[in-house]
DNA sequence: TTTT
DNA sequence: TTTT
């Protein structure tokens, strides 16, 4: 009824970019979102799995990288799904809705011009070309 | 480094409350949270797993049921794990820091009075005995 | 860059319904959403102006009344404007996105026929007839 | 009942610091919180009042300048006053429960070492010290 | 000005 | 495995 997920995390890899059958873009990365920071001092995270449709598959792709920190709004969505052993499995992962880029590209990751910055929304409505 | 999750939805199930070795109470449940109704009108609903812990944990365990509706705030924690055939598996959970009653318990429901109903809160700071 | 709040409260009010000069409809209402209670137990209140535009608007005009419990998600917005006294003012108005219903209506608050209850969503995507 | 409000923008100003009476630190701060770009690409932002209390009230002073790049977390509060010209006016603050830091302070800005950077929270558990 |  |  109302499911609204934000994160601020590092990305742990290179987005994958995938096309379903009919064309659409997916891709897929993984956010590390440090816990509060115990007394102790160890760095603990969570490992998010990060999923973002359409032009925002695309932008993503294209622009972000290993290590690049970016504000996610989404939803928690739950697969059941049974993996290639045939064990019946969960799979936890954010539908984005909008991804913000919170830094900019180091100078070796750039591959086309400067791309969006820690100004820039890539979003639903800005980049929106769903059919839904 | 931000996490944070809002969820509304209903119990599938009565919340299970243990403690931990040391006296800790922990209660856990399942909601189900309903997905945008699509064109077609089938429900479908993504089923998150809750966990409180505290006096929180013992107030959810006394007062909520299956099919209340509740909304949750709290943190989404993945943790690696185990299984009893020693399969690696990921489980995703919602830490509640606040879980707010939105629905009066059914007549049969209730266990002992009334409970809090929708204007009440059970939350970290109004409930707080936490040590940490 | 980001600005998300989510809100549950009471209306104070009937919500008003208008029109822009082209033909948009927009309604306001006002949510009561109350403070975590002091331990001396007095009841506090944040008095939160709301505005819907589009569908949405017509729909809670429709089928909200004072008294109903909704669940708002929305961006908080602040105008800057001169009253008709010529004084300057500061308003600040959370825009809607998702407006949810948690009760049912009262009986004699009823229009037409049942209206959306606690499981229906009145959101942009749903309704959506918006030209941007 | 439930106000939560996450918003990401730059301060528009040095914090300012104060006490109340019986010495209790609080800071306030302006955030610019840009809206979405419209087509025509003109910038708008929202001018949000932020109120932060004890230990995080002085980090915030201690570390933020105008023009740094942090995430907030907190409620929405609307308080009623007469201002000194007697006239009736309403104010909205978001009080914040957690402000992060996104980037590093530039090199002129710095005060005292480093001070926290993009990894490091400011938030009511960390820096606990409230007494209620 | 305010809701249960 | 699932709620209304």
């Amino acid at each position: 009824m109302f499911n609204k997920i934000i994160l601020i995390g590092r990305l742990t890899r290179e987005p994958e970019l995938r096309y379903t059958p009919n064309g659409t873009p997916v891709s897929k990365f993984t956010l590390a979102v440090d816990r509060r920071v115990s007394k102790q001092g160890e760095k603990e995270a969570d490992f998010i799995d990060i999923v973002t449709w359409q032009k925002k598959a695309e932008v993503c792709a294209n622009y972000l990288g290993k290590g690049r920190l970016v504000a996610v709004e989404g939803r928690l969505q739950i697969r059941s799904y049974e993996d290639n052993q045939g064990i019946r499995r969960k799979a936890a992962e954010v539908v984005a809705e909008t991804v913000k880029f919170l830094d900019r590209a180091k100078e070796s990751q750039q591959q086309d011009g400067e791309g969006p910055g820690p100004d820039d929304f890539i979003s639903e409505s800005s980049y929106d070309d769903t059919p839904f």
